[in-house]
DNA sequence: CTTGACTCGGTACCTACCAACAGGGTTTAC
DNA sequence: GTAAACCCTGTTGGTAGGTACCGAGTCAAG
């Protein structure tokens, strides 16, 4: 297979070009070779890399995190449990964001029930929870 | 009351201090009026202000979100039911979020539940799904 | 030989701040 | 009256994860 450029890539692996650019840059992507005129040659399997970032993206790792699965695959003695244990450590962060937005969501429906929504916004019980005097 | 200087209202208001500067550069707290020598004298009211953004921004309003309630506050003609219906798609956006978050932390639970722990890297079942081939 | 599609690096923008800096201002104790 | 201690100011740059635009260079087809 003939090396991809840059284009080419973002196509094949659904992303913008300017995000191959900025995975390249930040180092996600290899360095790749260049033609003679400076353009970017990727190996195919680039393609493939870029999948696993979107993949993994998917499951809520960041992209540093990302990085450093990507590293996990291709360092020997690392372990099955290794990544295991990276998986449990987004599990419960994932449980601690749900509870925050489950806590807000909560906070907003009483506050949405005890809006009548008729009248001026002066007796709003909304902004009368935003804007209460006590801490 | 006398007027407080920044760093005052940072403290009363439980705030950093370059959270007070960059609201007034966005336009969330109004300019403050100048000492001679240049230090900003806030109106004590401002703690109210700013407790108000707090508050609005726990229940997950963007500072821009904020800025509207804020101004819905003043405005004449403006209704309970305006408040309202920005609580309302709040609460729808807070919703889809959390459906993203719990199918995230299903496929991570399966994943992690079919990774044994034991082993190399090579056959786990976490990387695997990250770098499978096909779409 | 020109046109159009592509590529390059660089920059700026978004959110919601935080940190560090230089150069002054003010207050308090002695 | 002066020195230490702390405060203020604006400016710049950083964070994550990109998106979007710019002028200039390159390449292939007609």
């Amino acid at each position: 297979m003939m090396p991809l450029r840059s284009k080419q890539l973002a196509e094949r692996s659904g992303v913008n070009l300017q995000t191959i650019r900025y995975y390249q840059e930040i180092g996600l992507l290899p360095e790749p070779p260049r033609s003679a005129a400076g353009y970017r040659r990727f190996p195919p399997d680039t393609v493939r890399r870029i999948r696993f970032i979107k993949r993994a993206q998917e499951l809520g790792f960041a992209l540093a995190e990302v990085k450093e699965l990507l590293a996990l695959q291709v360092q020997t003695g690392a372990t099955c449990a290794d990544v295991r244990h990276r998986a449990n450590a987004k599990i419960a962060d994932i449980e601690a964001k749900i509870r925050d937005l489950r806590w807000m969501m909560n906070a907003l429906e009483r506050l949405a029930a005890s809006c009548s929504g008729a009248g001026p916004v002066g007796n709003c019980p909304i902004l009368d929870y935003f804007d209460e005097k006590e801490s």
